[in-house]
DNA sequence: ACACCTGACTGTATCGATAAAGGAGTCGGA
DNA sequence: TCCGACTCCTTTATCGATACAGTCAGGTGT
């Protein structure tokens, strides 16, 4: 491997010099300047960036940590973030936390992080239990639909009253058999219960009876696990005219599952996700969901770290719930 | 920051017997170790990557740059490159090159690289301009459409074969005017000119005829670009009845256009994209697509760059095709 | 003539971890 | 009794870049 020192002796310099040319610091004779150059070219030397993390004690990274890559929702996530954090000359990538995320999650939060400057997490599933895990000396924000009264600032999605104000849609629009397709463990604070619960406050206040028959629970919230809540709630022959589904990538699967059963969307049943991912602009027929304004989301989660990575000491770790809206869209028409 | 000094010192040992205890070096004794553990619970003390980074000179983790995070495609192929990277102890990182490709490329290639032991780049749109900048002492992998006669290892998509596959599909169906809408820049070599001259190469070998008024180029190959293609389409009043979509993504876009102006998939046209996003297979109709077999690709990509960290330098840089098949669902039925 | 500044460099210590080598102590066998 | 092997731990050097202090020549102002 080609160091400073190989390229300072090619050029006849010190290696600070030929560190002061790389970091372009002003006084270096244009000379000198264009021998180093030359000699970091012929010898093809790269900065060793380890070394320089070391030396600096920073990265001018920013990591993201989703439970999985591949879902739309994280890569438009990830999309919102990198755009704001290079912005501040951040750069921004992303690791998965996997299915195992117990040991993932505290390798990444106890060990990796210094790779990074900040770690924005978003953590699906993380429980009061991982309280202790993320009480670290570190820029940390965690992103996701888990209430957590933790040591960190907290970005949450608008869980209940997203829900609420999704519910209220299906039966403004004249549907009253409602059911609800979520994560199969309801064990609070998670996803699956919080929405639940806005589910269900919005049929109470709405004088609608809740028929636990129409209450579907899925292990995995993917297009999959959505088809095949549709069709073992249209097999069960309980009669349903609406469906609120927990993430518009299961509301995708239980559009399709309603199709293949032959119930017609909006016709038949009507359905309304979460998220505002960008397939539900495209799919057939466009699906009504809950927008949690992801560019506000990203844009304050970039904020929060780098307040601390600029070292404000005074903030407080903070929750925030995002604002949203409910778009309207065929699937409710 | 606390260190390993610190550690040391608290525990009353050197810094060496705290790397000893971290490292599961057997030679310790367990009152030692206990010691060294609380030291280390005490202080709240994690390892400082950067530095262990530098002395090893390695870094365990392969970084995987994208063009975009947010494109269903990249997140799917991350998935899997994870999955078979981290089977081998590696950690993976993804890091988007984005919308200004030639800095980030040449960032990410030239001084970041060091933070990764490899790196496996998607890398739509790499000419053979590019060609010098690969020329690096790193082990790294090209994956992408582009035929590439670089210095380094290319795993290339069944562009042609494959497109010419799915007309070939779409003729066997029945369909005799036959559409194609892919990205505006037809410069060889890239993804477009190549599947372009796939779809060219089918219509010619079936003696149905090629008409330009069918071509339509988008700039940027999203859902929305398709959608907006579809639109032209249908409005120029030419009569089609069948598409070609250059990427599933665009399919997607291309069959919610059709939608939008009355067409039917697939009574009136027949509608195939290339490479089996999984959205496609929940997409109503769904949608028939050429795969190129991703878990292939990325089996190939980690095992090619794992080869390499391993030192073998008697391999010879290669250009390996994926196969394919072409997947026939409704779209196309 | 002197202090004082600025530009253009260089030398050295340091960031935090670890590999390599080696010292002290213990034990078993010849 | 002595030797080698083994365990447990320490010392030292090093990875590659950079902060900091400092050198030295040449100019400026008074």
């Amino acid at each position: 491997m080609v160091t400073m020192q190989d390229v300072a002796k090619a050029a006849g310099v010190s290696t600070m010099t030929v560190s002061n040319v790389l970091n372009h610091y002003p006084h270096v004779r244009d000379e000198t300047r264009d021998r180093v150059l030359r000699a970091i070219d012929d010898l093809g030397y790269r900065v060793n960036v380890a070394a320089r993390n070391l030396r600096a004690g920073r990265t001018n990274t920013i990591g993201f940590a989703v439970p999985e890559v591949d879902r739309p929702y994280f890569g438009q996530l990830a999309s919102r973030i990198i755009a704001r954090a290079s912005a501040a000359g951040y750069r921004v990538v992303i690791e998965q936390t996997g299915a195992d995320r117990e040991t993932e999650l505290s390798a990444i939060v106890s060990s990796r992080n210094r790779m990074y400057d900040a770690l924005i997490l978003s953590a699906v599933g993380l429980g009061t239990a991982d309280r202790e895990l993320l009480r670290v000396d570190f820029p940390m924000v965690i992103l996701g639909e888990t209430v957590f009264e933790g040591p960190v600032d907290h970005i949450a999605l608008p869980n209940v009253e997203g829900t609420f104000a999704a519910t209220r849609h299906l039966i403004a629009r004249g549907s009253r058999r409602i059911a609800i397709v979520e994560g199969d463990d309801l064990l609070p604070p998670n996803v699956s219960s919080l929405r639940h619960g806005g589910y269900l406050r919005a049929l109470r206040e709405s004088g609608v009876e809740f028929d636990p028959a129409l209450s579907v629970g899925i292990p995995e919230l993917t297009m999959s696990g959505g088809r095949s809540a549709a069709e073992r709630l249209v097999d069960s022959g309980a009669a349903f005219d609406g469906v609120v589904c927990i993430t518009d990538t299961v509301a995708l699967g239980v559009m399709r599952g309603l199709a293949d059963r032959g119930v017609r969307v909006p016709d038949d049943v009507r359905v309304i996700g979460f998220d505002a991912i960008e397939e539900g602009e495209y799919s057939i027929p466009r699906l009504s969901t809950v927008d949690p304004d992801h560019d506000e989301v990203a844009a304050l989660a970039v904020d929060l770290v780098l307040r601390r990575i600029a070292g404000d000491t005074e903030w407080q770790p903070r929750e925030f719930v995002s604002s949203f809206r409910v778009v309207a869209r065929e699937s409710t028409a």
